[in-house]
RNA sequence: GCCCAGGUGGUGGAAUUGGUAUACACGCCAGUCUUAGGAACUGGUAGAGCAAUCUGUGGAGGUUCGAGUCCUCUCCUGGGCACCA
C-alpha cells in the first residue's frame, strides 16, 4: 500500500479538473451562484486567514454540484487601490505592473487549494473592458440625476490627499492610513444614496434577503432612520426664521433656548442684528478648524456662544428664548438647528448647566435637578397637552403643527450621500466633460471606456485635482454637446466603484454590448451565497445594494437584492491571539502548511476550527489532527481498493454490519444538513467519528464509496484519488450525493438513563423501542436505583422513549 | 450611552421540542515500536475523594420530575454605532 502523499495527488487532480472542465456543468436545471468577496491582490500574498471564506464557498459549491446543481463559482480581482498606487509613486512605474505581478502571485496561491473556480470568467476591475461598464453605470446615475456635483465640506485625508466618504472613516480617521481627517469644502461628485435610504432599510427584512442579524443590524444603524417633526421658529422682530428637527416634540413646552450649528446660514443673514458678531465669527472659525475627532470625542466639554440680542419664538408657548451657536449641533444632519430642552435631553442639560440656562420639567418621572430625564412619560406643565402620554402628545402636537402650517412630520437618516470622487490616480476616470457653456456633460456611451492615461508623476497633488490634471493633452477635449472646448473630469472613482457590481459581470464576463445579458442575468441572479469579511457591512455591502437597486430601476437586473444569503467569515488570529501581521511577525503562510500537510488537511482544518463566523486563533498542530484523519481515510480506502471488503478484526459479526450502516447513514444525514447550515465543524467531527470505528467494524466497498462522496466537498483531492484507486473512471464530482436510507437511521440498542429525582443513577442498554411498561420493572429493581428509592413513596415516573426514565420520589 | 454576538475542561469547541454536559480535535500522561530523538499506533484525560458519592456550563435568584438550554437581576469579553436632537 502506498503512503498518502498529498503533494503528488493534489497537483494531479488540479490539472485533471482544469483540463476536463469538471466544474463547468452549466446546463443543469437548478442553479447555485456561490461568491466570495473578491480580493485586492496585495504584494505580500495570502496568509492562512484569507482562504477560509473561499474554502467554505468551495465546500458548498462542490456539495451543490454533487446534488445536481449548475454551480457558478468565479474569482476575480478588485485591483484599484492604494498599495499599487503607492508602489507606482515610489518607482515611477505604472501601477499596472505591480498589479499584474500581485495577481499572478495570488492566483498561484489560490490554485494550490484546488478551488472550483471557473478561470474563464476571471475579471479585473482595472481592465478597461471591465471599467467601461463601471463608467457606464456612472453615466446612467448622472442621466437620472443621481450623480451630482457639490461643493459642500467633506472629509479630507491630508496624508492620502483625497476626499473620502463617511463610509471610509473609522473613528473619525482615514480607514486606509489612520490620519485624522479634516472638513474641507471642495468640488466633488456625489451619488444620491439617500434617495434609496428607505428601500435599503426596508428590503433588509424582505424575503429576498437572508442575512445574519449582526450585519442587518449594522446596516440599519448605519442608515439610521428616525421619525420626528421639523418646524419653524420665528426670529423675534425679524422676517427670518429657523427650521428645527426633533424626535421629541412632546417636550416642546420645555424648550428654553435653541441652537444652530456653526455652518448655519442664519448667522450670516443676521449679522447686522447680532451685537457680538465678531465674537461669533471667531467661534465659528475655531469650530471649523477642529477635526472631526476633536468635535466629537472631546464631548465632555460643550462650548457655544449666544447670538446676542437674538431671540426666537417657541410656537407652542409664544415665549421668546435665546439662540446659541454651538458645535455640538451637527450642520449636516436634519436642519442644522435644534430646539433645546435641558430637562429632557442630556446634551442640552449639560449645556444649560454650563451657561446657566433655565430648565423646565415637562415630562414627569425624573429628578431633573440631578439629571436630564430622557424617557417617555406623562406630560406636565404643557397646557392642553398635560397629562397625555409622550406618545399621544407627539401625535397631537405634530397634528397641530401641520394644521397651523408651522411644521410637518419628517424622516431623517444618518446615512449621507456617497462622496464619489477621489483626487488620486489609480481609479476609474469619471466620464464627464466640463464645458463652459454646457456645464458638466456626459461622455457619449460609444466613447467608453474613458481610458486611464499614463502619467509621469503618480503623486497626489493635494489641490483637489488628481494627477490626471497634469496631462493637458488628455484633459483638453471638445464638448460632446456643443463642440466647443471642454475639459475632462480629472477626479477618479473610489475603490468601491468596481466592486459595487462585479457579481453581475461574472455571469457574462466577455459581453461588449451590454453590462450583462438579460437572459443570463435572469438565469443566475441572485447570488445564492455570498461570503466575506464583516468589515464590509457598511461599505461594500451598502454600496452594492444601492447600485443594484438602481440597476433594477433601469431594467438591467431582475431582482431587488443582489445577495440572497450572506455569511461573514470569522477572522483567523495568530497563535498568540493577536491579528496576523508582519509587524508582530506572527503570519502563517499557507504555502508552508500545504507543503507539510497538504491542501486537503488545510481545507479540513480551517472548516473544523470552530463555528465559521467566529474568530479563532490559528493552531498549526491542529492541522496535524485533520491530517491524521486523512491518513486513516487513505489507509482504509487503499485496503478496500485491494480487498473490495474490509474487516480489520476478523471476528466482526452481523450486528457490526448493522452498526456501520447506521453510522454511515447518520453521517450522510448530518453532513448534508450541516453543510446547508454552514456548520462545517460538526460535519467534519461526524466524519471523524465515522472513521474512528476503523479498525473494528466491517464495511463494504459500496458503503465506503458513499462516505468518500460525503468527504469529497471538504477534501476533494484525496476523495478523487481513492475514487480512482477503487476503479472508477469518471470523476467523483460527477456522481450523485448519497441518499439517506431511513431504515438505517435507528440504532437497534440504545443506552437508557435511569434517573431518580432527575439525577442519573444507572444506564441500561435496551432495545430502541422499549416501552415504559417494559423498562419500569427493571429500573425499579435495579440495585443502584434502589439505594435511592428504598422506603420512599414513588410520586410519578417520567418516561422519554429511547432516552430516559425518571423516578420521582418524595424525599 | 445605544445596538448586536458571546461567556462550557489545560486549549479550539460539541450538545432537536428543556431530557446522559464536555462529542470531535489539539495538548498532556502512560504504553507499543525505534540504537536514540521524532513520527506512527493503542489506552487514559472536568474537579474532589481509597470508594460509595459529591461538585461542576461567568455570578445570584426563579420555574420544572429534570435547566448549558426558559424567566428575572447582575458581572465580564468581542464587534458595531455614537453630541444624529
Amino acid at each position: 500500500m502506498e503512503k498518502y502523499e498529498p503533494k503528488e495527488i493534489e497537483k494531479k487532480w488540479q490539472k485533471y479538473w482544469e483540463d476536463n472542465g469538471t466544474y463547468k456543468n452549466y446546463s443543469r436545471e437548478k442553479k447555485f451562484y456561490a461568491l466570495d468577496m473578491f480580493p485586492y491582490p496585495s504584494g505580500v500574498g495570502l496568509h492562512v486567514g484569507h482562504p477560509k471564506g473561499y474554502i467554505a464557498t468551495d465546500v458548498v459549491s462542490r456539495f451543490k454540484m454533487l446534488n445536481g446543481y449548475s454551480v457558478l463559482h468565479p474569482m476575480g480581482w478588485d485591483a484599484f487601490g492604494l498599495p499599487a498606487e503607492n508602489y507606482a509613486i515610489k518607482n515611477k512605474t505604472n501601477p499596472n505592473i505591480f498589479t499584474a505581478k500581485s495577481v499572478a502571485n495570488y492566483k498561484k496561491q489560490l490554485e494550490m487549494f484546488g478551488f472550483t473556480y471557473d478561470w474563464d470568467r476571471e475579471i479585473n476591475t482595472t481592465d478597461p473592458q471591465y471599467y467601461k461598464w463601471t463608467q457606464w453605470i456612472f453615466l446612467k446615475l448622472f442621466e437620472k440625476g443621481l450623480a451630482y456635483e457639490s461643493n459642500a465640506p467633506i472629509n479630507w485625508c491630508p496624508s492620502c490627499k483625497t476626499g473620502l466618504s463617511n463610509e471610509d472613516l473609522e473613528d473619525g480617521k482615514c480607514e486606509r492610513c489612520g490620519s485624522e481627517v479634516e472638513q474641507k469644502p471642495m468640488r466633488q461628485w456625489v451619488l444620491k444614496m439617500t434617495e434609496y435610504a428607505d428601500r435599503l432599510l426596508y428590503d433588509l427584512d424582505s424575503p429576498e434577503l437572508d442575512w445574519e442579524d449582526m450585519i442587518v443590524e449594522q446596516q440599519k444603524n448605519w442608515i439610521g432612520r428616525s421619525e420626528g417633526v421639523q418646524f419653524e421658529m420665528k426670529i423675534k422682530d425679524s422676517e427670518e426664521k429657523i427650521e428645527v428637527y426633533t424626535t421629541r416634540i412632546d417636550t416642546a413646552f420645555g424648550i428654553t433656548y435653541a441652537v444652530v450649528a456653526p455652518e448655519h446660514p442664519i448667522i450670516e443673514k443676521l449679522k447686522d442684528k447680532i451685537s457680538n458678531y465678531a465674537e461669533i465669527v471667531q467661534y465659528v472659525e475655531d469650530a471649523n478648524r477642529k477635526t472631526n475627532l476633536e468635535r466629537t470625542e472631546l464631548q465632555k466639554e460643550k462650548t457655544g456662544k449666544r447670538l446676542a440680542e437674538i431671540e426666537v419664538i417657541n410656537p407652542f408657548t409664544g415665549e421668546a428664548i435665546p439662540l446659541f451657536v454651538a458645535d455640538y449641533v451637527l450642520g449636516g444632519y436634519g436642519t442644522g438647528a435644534v430646539m433645546a430642552v435641558p430637562a429632557h435631553d442630556e446634551r442640552d442639560f449639560e449645556f444649560a448647566k454650563k451657561y446657566d440656562l433655565s430648565i423646565v420639567e415637562v415630562i414627569s418621572g425624573g429628578l431633573i435637578t440631578e439629571n436630564a430625564f430622557v424617557e417617555d412619560g406623562i406630560l406636565i406643565n404643557s397646557e392642553d397637552y398635560s397629562s397625555l402620554s409622550s406618545q399621544e402628545a407627539r401625535e397631537k402636537m405634530a397634528d397641530w403643527l401641520e394644521k397651523e402650517k408651522i411644521g410637518k412630520r419628517k424622516v431623517n437618516y444618518k446615512m449621507r450621500d456617497w462622496v464619489y470622487s477621489r483626487q488620486r490616480y489609480w481609479g476609474e476616470p469619471i466620464p464627464i466633460i466640463h464645458c463652459e457653456k454646457c456645464g458638466a456633460v456626459a461622455v457619449p456611451e460609444e466613447q467608453l471606456p474613458v481610458m486611464l492615461p499614463d502619467v509621469e508623476n503618480y503623486e497626489p497633488t493635494g489641490t483637489g485635482e488628481s494627477p490626471l490634471a497634469a496631462i493637458t493633452d488628455w484633459v483638453n477635449t471638445t464638448c460632446p454637446k456643443c463642440g466647443g472646448p471642454g475639459k475632462r473630469e480629472t477626479n477618479t472613482m473610489p475603490q468601491w466603484g468596481g466592486s459595487s457590481w462585479y457579481y453581475l459581470r461574472f455571469i457574462d464576463p466577455k459581453n461588449d454590448k451590454e453590462l450583462v445579458n438579460k437572459e443570463l442575468e435572469k438565469e443566475w441572479m441572485p447570488v445564492d451565497l455570498y461570503v466575506g469579511g464583516a468589515e464590509h457591512a457598511t461599505r461594500h455591502l451598502l454600496y452594492a445594494r444601492f447600485w443594484h437597486k438602481f440597476l433594477f430601476d433601469i431594467g438591467v437586473v431582475s431582482t431587488i437584492e443582489p445577495f440572497k444569503k450572506l455569511l461573514h467569515v470569522g477572522l483567523i488570529m495568530a497563535e498568540d491571539g493577536r491579528k496576523m501581521s508582519k509587524r508582530w511577525n506572527n503570519v502563517v503562510n499557507p504555502d508552508e502548511i500545504i507543503a507539510e500537510f497538504g491542501a486537503d488537511a488545510m481545507r479540513l482544518y480551517e472548516m473544523f476550527m470552530g463555528p465559521f463566523t467566529q474568530s479563532i486563533a490559528w493552531s498549526t498542530s491542529g492541522v496535524s489532527g485533520t491530517k491524521r484523519f486523512l491518513d486513516k481515510v487513505w489507509n482504509v480506502g487503499s485496503e478496500l481498493a485491494i480487498n473490495k471488503h474490509i474487516n480489520f478484526e476478523s471476528s466482526a459479526d452481523d450486528s457490526g454490519k448493522h452498526d456501520i450502516k447506521v453510522l454511515l447513514n447518520k453521517t450522510i444525514e448530518k453532513v448534508s444538513k450541516d453543510i446547508e447550515a454552514f456548520k462545517f465543524n460538526t460535519a467534519i467531527s461526524q466524519m471523524m467519528t465515522f472513521m474512528n470505528k476503523f479498525p473494528g467494524l466491517e464495511i463494504s466497498i459500496n458503503d465506503f464509496e458513499k462516505f468518500l462522496i460525503v468527504l469529497a466537498p471538504f477534501a476533494p483531492h484525496i476523495a478523487e484519488e481513492l475514487w480512482e484507486t477503487i476503479g472508477h473512471k469518471e470523476s467523483i464530482f460527477l456522481q450523485a450525493w448519497p441518499e439517506v436510507d431511513e431504515k438505517y437511521l435507528q440504532d437497534e440498542e440504545v443506552e437508557m438513563v435511569v434517573q431518580v429525582n432527575g439525577k442519573v443513577r444507572e444506564r441500561l442498554m435496551v432495545a430502541y423501542d422499549v416501552t415504559e411498561d417494559e423498562i419500569k420493572e427493571t429500573a425499579l429493581e435495579n440495585a443502584k436505583v434502589k439505594v435511592f428509592t428504598n422506603g420512599k413513596e414513588i410520586k410519578k415516573i417520567i418516561f422519554v422513549p429511547g432516552k430516559l426514565i425518571n423516578i420521582v420520589v418524595v424525599d
